[in-house]
DNA sequence: ATTGAAATGGACCGCACGGTCCATAACATA
DNA sequence: TATGTTATGGACCGTGCGGTCCATTTCAAT
């Protein structure tokens, strides 16, 4: 009955993300929006209907991916979480490193430039911490049943201090620092589960 | 012989840096720097230069006061180094959770909008970073002579691991977490020191 | 082939951005 | 008080922003 969408409406998501990420939100103009995704004007205001909403979209499509990826790294590691653990930061580290201009987590940048004030943004913050949290959680307590990891320790807060680690070693990894820096902090963060 | 300037420049700088730190560098709009530093565009160009020049001097000035507010706090507690780690994490709970909106911390902050292509402004991550590590490498390197804190462990590993582990808090911290994850993750963290 | 709903390109808009400049005001010096 | 230098307010500028709108194109359904 009518005109179909001449474009994969997730795939020009994840260019914009890909602009929100290395950019910021302030930073990400809509030219450079528009030249990353090929749409034209009326079709990513049709589409996302604005630029914040795009970016809220943004947001939530990363959400889901990292924690789709984080989870089926740590389930696929599942006879083994203690090791899933690690290689979790051990993606992060060679993310950091790597040479991809776009580094870190689209996540933790965001949280720098995120007003408390403002609640959208707010609640994507919160729901990736809860996924990442969540993922390791699951983790943590297959280790402690295998005997993997200390089982007197509690699960929750380790879950959450491994979750708050990765997001300092993010942030560590924009500060230039030696491969060797990155190492010693998740090796050292890693001991916690002894 | 000419007529004095009519503001105190580094009074200035901290009310340039309050707006930096609560919005960014691309938020900060010269209209709101000029608002709250009660300048005229003039006054602000002659003295700074330029609104990323100040923002360099701000960062500048925010590693200066935050170095030396932390390295102050942990020497005051030279007598017992491991109480003031543990403060130094408290102080920031208190930070994270206080009703300013201007909260973390604003080297944390701009990390997120940083691209690792800017020299400059990686430069000052780069010096906070060692400021931090630097000063809880020697409150560590203390508390074990004084044997209140693991003597086995590798002081540089510690003294990075903290000041990671404090970037992690206060990316969590913007999350909206509830109290009782910030303290899960200062306490899972401190007990590395053990 | 005709129809009509939706997608699209691109002109257009008002605004406020970062930045420049200069005439004037203010003041330390002598 | 006269002088010379600097600080200052505010007008001004070009640009590009985020956003709107509409005439045109495209295509599924009939």
């Amino acid at each position: 009955m009518a005109r179909p969408r001449q474009f994969d409406a997730d795939e020009v998501l994840d260019k914009a993300t890909g602009v929100f990420w290395a950019k910021g939100y302030e930073g990400a103009h809509l030219s450079d929006l528009l030249q990353a995704t090929g749409l034209s004007k009326s079709s990513l205001y049709e589409t996302f209907g604005s630029k914040r909403e795009l970016y809220l979209a943004s947001l939530d499509r990363y959400n889901e991916q990292v924690a789709a990826k984080t989870a089926s790294g740590l389930i696929a590691k599942r006879d083994c979480p203690r090791e899933g653990i690690a290689e979790v930061f051990d993606a992060f580290i060679d993310n950091i490193t790597g040479r991809d201009p776009t580094r870190g987590c689209f996540i933790n940048n965001s949280a720098g430039e995120t007003s408390p004030t403002d609640d959208k943004a707010t609640a994507r913050l919160t729901r990736g911490r809860e996924y990442l949290e969540d993922a390791f959680y699951e983790a943590v307590v297959r280790g402690q049943q295998m005997d993997r990891i200390n089982r007197v320790k509690d699960p929750r807060a380790l879950a959450r201090f491994l979750a708050s680690s990765l997001h300092g070693l993010l942030v560590t990894g924009k500060s230039n620092p030696g491969r060797k820096v990155l190492r010693d902090i998740a090796d050292t963060s890693l001991s916690i589960l002894d």
